[in-house]
DNA sequence: CCATCTTACTTGCGAAATGCAAGTGAAAAA
DNA sequence: TTTTTCACTTGCATTTCGCAAGTAAGATGG
């Protein structure tokens, strides 16, 4: 439930529209997935990671997540240059639909990491449990 | 598992990038909601769904799902100008993700058509083997 | 305490994608 | 045979993307 802020105008008030003006970009869930199993939480990890976001890119994308309300900016109490960027419950709450589409795209395509794949597959609810377990240990 | 056709190198072996280099935009998850959810078959039913795509991007779009074997397109026979767009089983296989992305959004926006959210809340594997049959029966 | 390094960005700019309006050609309808 | 309908294509202005090169604030080493 959005609070405050004018709502941005959408194109239509359908659910799925909304997921994919949030989302429905090349990068967004990349980044998302990076926090979520990877644990990433800093810019520079971001960075780093195998796609290779452009700088700017990356910017302008964890701004919208935060404004969308997906994650959240927090300095790092030891050390003032950096920043720690973290999941929203909204933001955790997208587990579902990434676990989906890896499955979907193990499924019909060639790709990497099985070893995910697997454990998803066994037991999606259990997998999606773990998840946020983690997910909800570091929030302190 | 995608057969011939050299890919077309992908950023990374990860499967949701996989999924994101396919779906990952504005408007393809919108035409696949409007065959899997309205019924819609023909390149004038996507223009006039309420979002407003573009004629050349729908082109674009229509052209890229068929490339990655999402949607066939055939001739329809009792009409020489027209073409039938359907859902292949990879194509049918994104529901699951579909419904996550409605069910997510309609937790955490203002969104409508809570009648078809409600009714994936009630029972989500219920309505996903609905979606699967009306398409398993209108493939001849 | 001063030079150097890190981190999280911003800026500039060419290339690609998007959006809009106006065609086009083949087939169906009147 | 003229008019519509349908599925596009083309042109062009606007927006977004991607890369390289900065920059400012904070940490680190001597």
């Amino acid at each position: 439930m959005p609070v405050g802020k004018s709502a941005p105008k959408r194109r239509s008030g359908c659910p799925l529209n909304a997921s994919v003006e949030m989302l429905g970009d090349r990068w967004s869930l990349l980044i998302l997935r990076d926090m979520m199993l990877r644990g990433f939480r800093s810019y520079k990890e971001f960075l780093q990671s195998y796609e290779g976001i452009a700088t700017n890119i990356l910017a302008d994308r964890l701004r919208r997540l935060e404004a969308y309300g997906i994650i959240t900016t927090q300095p790092d109490p030891s050390d003032g240059r950096k920043l720690i960027y973290a999941l929203t419950a909204k933001g955790i709450d997208l587990a579902p639909v990434l676990t989906e589409m890896v499955l979907w795209a193990a499924r019909h395509e060639e790709t990497e990491n099985q070893a995910l794949v697997k454990q998803m597959q066994k037991d999606k609810q259990q997998f999606l449990a773990a998840i946020r377990q983690r997910w909800a240990e570091k929030i302190p």
